[in-house]
RNA sequence: GGUGGGGUUCCCGAGUGGUCAAAGGGAACAGACUGUAAAUCUGUCGGCGAAGCCUUCGGAGGUUCGAAUCCUCCCCCCACCA
């Protein structure tokens, strides 16, 4: 079996490794636990999550056993990293309910079953701790000198905002935490982001010290659009692996709105398709390149959403913007249906109206407002206005135009369009 | 605790009595061009069924015909000193 870091290395995972050689031979002679940290801020994990996820679920794969380890205690300090402010504090039962959430996405991606992979929470021992002896058995461990040589406090230590205490600690409580989990689940790795490249070496170190253990950390590159934007962010904010919070519809919509120069790369980060048939599509241009995009929005949705939901999604969207046939030599292994399929907007934002109501008719800006296509009467008088906005294809001439049952479709709704990409289905309430 | 500097519309940031719904930039949205991409150009970008009205410049009062701008008190942030 190949070693698992090459594979990530190949997919682009790898921002750095401690102790290259060593950790390679680690991984070659077994089963290796890792482990990564998710703060449990919200109650769901979003996109930006997904390179720490999707590296857990590699190890896996290659027969290493993954611990995600949920910051329930270190949630409640707050990790300064490459952050300009601090950040605000959550009460613990905030972030009990955030850990279940974030239990449930992971397991999507990872197979908890017969302890193939683990979720701990660092609560569990942190909280246990005791001051003095913390400081007498650990805290002895570090330097400050070092310490506020670390380019996770530098930024802190440089501004304006400052550092707190508080704050300066979590290197250590982080550390703490591999320590605990090479002591009590035999973890050698602690993989994360660039920016946490400080926080795992004091682990490693500290390893080192305390046990003479052989501890490494890994860290993967900041994933940053072509267009220099943080992954996962829009507009409107996070786009979230929760169903409830991200439709499966949107986050289809987000993967096939990839920049044309991250779709190879994306491909090989987000999904598990086979190298081989990623460098292909390198070659792709135009329309080619696009479909390539279906296919990374469609494995990309399958795996945080299900098949189905990915289905739906795909079959929405040639509903909404038109089928196009994916051809079969395109990232063969992608299940992505090919053929023909009925489209089906099942997927695409609804929402009903009563028959009286529509009968009455409602002036155009005001449905626009209503459904949530247009954020003020205003701004839906501005899109009218400007051309942009759309009903079952049409264009709508002016902003008063009553929308009424004569606008039903044969179907018995009415398709409101915003702009090129933004739908909104209504249906009608008997 | 002392001294000094700040808090402006989504963000950055101008504005120091009327010409301010508030410059400029970014973001965002729409149009054209396209491939649900990028780039570019154009338009929009507090709310309200137009004119006009209403709400906004940390908070509360006050001066004034008129306040983001002046005064008073309060809250918050920052720097230096202690």
């Amino acid at each position: 079996m190949a070693n698992v870091i090459d594979v990530l290395k190949e997919r682009g995972f790898i921002e750095q490794t401690t102790h290259d050689r060593e950790l390679r031979e680690c991984l070659d002679q077994g089963s290796v636990t890792c482990y990564i940290g998710f703060d449990p801020t919200a109650a769901s994990l979003h996109i930006g999550s997904l390179v720490p996820i999707m590296s857990l679920a590699h190890m896996q794969r290659q027969g290493h056993r993954p611990i995600a380890l949920i910051g329930g205690g270190t949630g409640m300090v707050g990790d300064p990293s490459g952050k300009s402010e601090m950040r605000q504090l959550l009460t613990l039962e905030a972030l009990g309910k955030n850990a279940e959430g974030i239990k449930k996405q992971l397991s999507h991606f990872l197979d908890f079953k017969d302890g193939k992979a683990l979720m701990l929470n660092n609560a569990d021992w942190l909280t246990e701790l005791k001051y003095i002896p913390f400081l007498r058995d650990i805290g002895r461990h570090f330097s400050i000198n070092r310490m506020i040589k670390a380019e996770s406090y530098k930024i802190r230590l440089d501004s304006e905002e400052g550092l707190t205490f508080i704050e300066f600690n979590y290197m250590v409580l982080q550390a703490y935490d591999f320590l605990e989990l090479f002591q009590n689940y035999d973890c050698q790795i602690q993989m994360g982001g660039s920016d946490q490249w400080g926080n795992i070496v004091a682990g490693v170190e500290l390893i080192r010290r305390v046990q003479q253990g052989a501890a490494f950390g890994i860290t993967f590159p900041l994933i940053t659009t072509s267009g220099g934007e943080k992954m996962g962010k829009t507009a409107k904010g996070a786009v979230w692996l929760d169903a409830a919070k991200t439709s499966p519809y949107d986050y289809y919509q987000y993967w096939i709105n990839t920049d044309d120069r991250d779709v190879a790369r994306f491909l090989a980060l987000f999904t598990f398709l086979p190298m081989d048939e990623i460098r292909q599509i390198k070659q792709l241009s135009g329309a080619n390149l696009n479909t390539a995009k279906a296919i990374l929005a469609f494995e990309a949705t399958r795996l945080a959403h299900g098949n189905q939901a990915a289905v739906e999604a795909h079959q929405a969207a040639a509903s909404m913007f038109g089928a196009r046939q994916v051809p079969a030599d395109i990232l063969p292994a992608s299940t992505l249906p090919r053929g023909n399929f009925g489209a089906d907007d099942a997927s695409v934002p609804t929402s009903s109206l009563d028959v009286q109501t529509l009968k009455a008719g409602i002036p155009a800006f005001k449905l626009f407002h209503q459904v949530g296509l247009a954020n003020s009467g205003g701004a839906a008088r501005r899109l009218i206005e400007q051309g942009g906005a759309y009903i079952n294809g049409t264009r709508v001439e002016s902003f008063d135009y009553q929308v009424s049952d004569t606008d039903l479709d044969d179907t018995q709704t009415i398709l409101l369009r915003s702009g090129k990409k933004r739908f909104h289905k209504i249906e009608i309430k008997k």
